[in-house]
RNA sequence: GGAGGUAUAGCUCAGUUGGUUAGAGCGCUCGCCUCACAUGCGAGAGGUCAUAGGUUCGAAUCCUAUUAUCUCCA
């Protein structure tokens, strides 16, 4: 047998067991396969090619592991599908900001010298994350890595494309967008953040035309009033109705401008009367198109006025604004300004505050593929864990949007479509055409725009599993539907409703059943991570210091589904030292095997035998449904208990008498079930510790070639000793008893005591566990009376007593026994009971109570309320005794 | 403005269909280097389960309202 050294090295172990698992091909879905076998598969959100792996991204691959290892270990065909997004705005962003160190732009390198610097770029940081993911013991399939831009993913983007845009669910519209100046592209509905901020609410006064006064409008935004088509009111608004259908003379460029009427203006909102500028505003924009108004663009893609402006031409947003505002003064036609705070839109990306502007852009029609992804939830085809979730998906689905899936970038899937600068004709195929099918003209010119990188992303679950290459997409198709999609709540929109509406159109079923959500890693104050207040915390070194298993461990205990967790490293520790704890326990096991036979011909179990793979059978079973439930913190804090408590704290003490006795048999036994118990906590705790587990499963007799592909313990193939293990739980708490005496009595460990113990029904519970009890409790003297047998007058004048469910205990303490503090002790104890006594009494007596809970509560109670009479009894004699003293 | 989460020990959190003397880790107190482990062992203190009502024989758990806090949507 080989020892383990004193110390757990990880950095080593890791490293080792990664590189073998990888070799023998475990993380393959070709393992297990076969006609029947039932088959476990999810793909990795693919994080963002630029950019590192951060605790978020360890969170979650760490659940998919543990789901993914589990299934393995119960003999399913596995699939883990690894991959990394372009992620297309923030690559090309990081790329810029490259070059710009070097004074070089984009367009000094021209379009396709620039895209491949970002490959370059790719290729340097995609390295680091697979790295990264490998540190973490992510048993993926690397074979079937995949990124979102690859040439298959290309393919498949290329055919939803020209599928939607032929099915007329894709198509080019000039509407009103969100326009990032900063990044220089559009962005979609739900990429644009709304914060809060504080502004002003200027209130202007526009002049009626017939002279007859004037109206007041309330506006966050002066600098748009430039490009006002009409100021609208509600048709309700007394205040206003004989004003409908009158014109104003717009102030500063004096257009001549319609006062309407409509329902969606808020008449409690500034002065009731807004301007409207439909190409500066989508709500204004939907107005606009409902009364036919001109759309007058003052803005351009730079954020400065353009030329419609007149005399503001060429002045940024905001100067301009300040100009507006000091114009207006100047004519009279300010008439206050109130301080507001409200939201505005900003860029998820880099924060800058989003331009709606009118531009022709490619969009996809919501609401026909919206209509199934919506059903597919209610019906219970897709489930969320937990629950809750699936109502924030459903109210955004439900409300959606067609969604603006044209970018202006070059890092990204390129629209397939091809313009004729002939004939005007659109094309769109997946092939570069040639010549227009409608003129024969070869000028044609390819859409510069980009797809939004979810467009590709939203394809994941099928694309990589080979579609739409049939031949490529067989070898993988049992996986779909893939089993379970693990994910953080923050892209449920982004990301998971699209998945479903593109897998349920193009795959015609549901791209997996169940949506495990996740919450967010916050900091040690509650805090979100994030780069600006510079609270992020490197996986990897954590995993340097640590090692992969506390880290894998610390993120998915003392936490339940869907909510956050914060980071701390008392935590953290806490994990590592319970790594230090199996890697001790599993030492002292190895230490005491030297004459281990794996099959010896005798065994025989013994009281603790039976208790401990009692509690082990419970353990797995709890594990087990845990897992099923993905409930991984309870199920983690379940083998922490029976790991620290039941085994380490209770068991190994247990086994010492036997393991250094003279009894070659309990020697055997002992040695056979700390192994076999050991296993199966290794077993259990693999999916959420591969590393330390697979180390220390090599080092025992061990039957498969690594516990990775183990089979998980089943537990209704497992033994149990219900009487047995309750003899024994007696028998403990008689030991917690006798322990708590010995602390508050202050007898020092090396002082061994006797233990006398008056008991009928529980003699023989006692006598059988003798051994135990007197290891436990630094015991060499052990005997048990029947209750009021004339040798323990003798003994209960000079010793301490405890009574436990009926046991009396007797302590024999002569001269060490402080009369005032045992009084105290009993006095409590009394106290204690007593209130334990009245609360049940009180129950007891409470006919609805007896007449309407469950038999067995009530019988229950009833023992208890003996129990607590029998030792409150008890303590009363022993007081009596002392006083007689 | 709408929707949702959270509120339990000094701190961070469990407590899964209502019935436990309400638990864990860390911290704290006391005693221990007991031949696997001081990243440890044994013992202990510490909680009006946010507030107010309600349902029930019985509520930390279910319902209503309130407060605090966080998040999402508009």
């Amino acid at each position: 047998m080989c020892d383990l050294p004193k110390t757990y090295d990880h950095h080593e172990v890791e490293q080792k067991w990664y590189a073998f698992w990888e070799q023998n091909g475990f993380f393959s879905h070709k393992r297990n396969a076969g006609e029947n076998s039932e088959c476990f598969s999810v793909v990795m959100p693919p994080p963002n090619v630029t950019g590192q792996l951060h605790l978020g991204h360890a969170m979650d691959n760490t659940m998919q592991d543990i789901l993914t290892r589990w299934h393995r270990m119960q003999g399913h065909q596995t699939l883990w599908v690894p991959g990394c997004d372009h992620a297309g705005i923030a690559t090309q962003a990081k790329v810029e900001e490259h070059l710009a160190k070097d004074g070089v732009s984009k367009y000094d390198l021209g379009r396709d010298a620039f895209v491949d610097k970002v490959w370059e770029w790719k290729h340097q940081y995609h390295e680091r994350i697979v790295k990264q993911l490998k540190m973490l013991g992510s048993s993926c399939d690397w074979e079937q890595e995949r990124f979102t831009l690859d040439e298959g993913c290309n393919d498949a983007v290329n055919e939803v494309f020209v599928r939607l845009y032929n099915e007329g669910l894709i198509y080019r519209g000039t509407y009103i967008i969100n326009w990032c100046p900063h990044c220089h592209t559009t962005i979609s509905d739900i990429e644009v953040e709304h914060n809060e901020h504080a502004g002003h609410l200027w209130h202007f006064r526009y002049p009626l035309t017939d002279g007859s006064g004037y109206i007041t409008i309330a506006t966050t935004r002066p600098e748009t009033m430039l490009g006002d088509t009409a100021v609208a009111v509600h048709p309700e608004d007394e205040r206003y109705t004989n004003l409908v259908g009158k014109t104003i003379m717009l102030p500063l460029v004096n257009r001549e401008i319609p006062i309407i009427a409509d329902s969606y203006v808020d008449k409690e909102y500034g002065t009731g009367a807004v301007k409207i500028t439909p190409a500066h505003d989508p709500n204004d924009f939907e107005m606009g198109l409902r009364h036919n108004l001109p759309q007058i663009t003052v803005i351009g893609k730079d954020a400065k006025m353009n030329e419609q402006a007149g005399e503001y031409v060429g002045m940024d947003r905001y100067e301009c604004r300040k100009a507006v505002v000091d114009a207006m003064n100047k004519l009279g036609l300010l008439e206050k300004i109130e301080d507001i705070t409200h939201a505005v839109g900003e860029c998820y990306r880099c924060g800058s505050i989003i331009e709606p502007l009118i531009s022709p852009q490619w969009f996809v029609k919501m609401e026909p593929l919206a209509k199934p992804a919506i059903e597919a939830v209610k019906t219970g085809d897709i489930r969320f864990v937990p629950a809750r979730f699936a109502k924030i998906y459903l109210g955004w689905l439900e409300n959606i949007r067609d969604w603006c899936i044209s970018r202006q970038l070059w890092w990204g899937h390129r629209i397939p479509v091809w313009y004729c600068d002939d004939c005007g004709e659109i094309i769109c195929q997946k092939d570069e055409p040639h010549t227009c099918p409608k003129c024969n003209s070869e000028h044609l010119h390819r859409d510069e725009d980009v797809l939004d990188t979810w467009f590709s992303s939203g394809l994941w679950p099928f694309e990589t599993l080979g579609w739409p290459d049939m031949q490529k997409m067989e070898p993988l198709k049992k996986f779909y539907p893939t089993s379970v999609l693990v994910t953080g709540r923050d892209i449920i929109f982004f990301w998971v409703a699209r998945m479903i509406f593109t897998g349920l159109h193009f795959m015609g079923e549901k791209p997996f059943s169940d949506v495990f959500i996740h919450g967010l890693i916050l900091d040690a104050q509650g805090r979100k991570m994030s780069k600006s207040l510079g609270n992020g915390i490197d996986p990897i070194e954590i995993i340097e210091k640590y090692g992969a298993d506390p880290l894998r461990f610390m993120l998915v205990t003392g936490n339940t589904p869907g909510n956050d967790l914060r980071f701390q490293m008392e935590r953290l520790e806490a994990s590592r030292n319970f790594v230090n704890k199996i890697w001790n326990a599993s030492r002292f096991v190895l230490m005491n095997l030297e004459d281990y036979q794996d099959n010896a011909a005798e065994l025989r179990y013994s009281l603790a035998d039976k208790w401990i793979l009692s509690e082990l059978k419970q353990a797995v079973a709890g594990v087990s449904a845990n897992l099923g439930k993905y409930e991984l913190g309870e199920a983690a804090r379940q083998i922490y208990d029976f790991t620290w408590d039941c085994f380490c704290d209770w068991y190994i003490e247990m086994s010492k008498p036997r393991l250094y006795g003279t009894d070659p048999v309990e020697r055997h036994t002992a040695q056979t079930v700390l192994v076999q118990v050991l296993k199966s906590i290794l077993q259990l705790l693999h999916p959420f510790m591969p590393f330390i587990t697979e180390e220390i499963w090599q080092a025992l007799p061990h039957e498969s070639e690594s516990i990775m592909v183990s089979a998980w313990p089943q537990a209704d193939k497992m033994p149990e000793y219900p009487e047995e293990a309750s003899v024994l739980a007696l028998d403990m708490e008689a030991v917690r008893a006798i322990r708590n005496i010995r602390a508050e009595m202050n007898v020092p460990l090396g002082k061994k005591i006797e233990l006398i113990f008056a008991a009928d029904t529980a003699a023989d519970g006692l006598r059988q566990g003798e051994i135990y009890i007197k290891a436990l409790c630094g015991a060499d003297k052990f005997s048990v009376l029947p209750p009021n047998s004339p040798e323990l007058a003798d003994v209960q004048a000079q010793a301490a007593v405890a009574h436990v469910r009926g046991i009396d205990i007797y302590l024999p303490l002569k001269g060490l026994i402080d009369l005032a503090k045992e009084t105290t002790r009993l006095q409590k104890e009394v106290a204690n009971m007593d209130k334990e006594i009245k609360r049940l009494e009180g129950k007891l007596n409470n006919q609805g109570f007896l007449s309407k809970a469950p038999a067995d509560v009530v019988e229950g109670e009833r023992v208890k309320l003996t129990d607590y009479s029998e030792k409150k009894a008890s303590l009363l004699e022993r007081l009596k005794q002392l006083e007689n003293i």
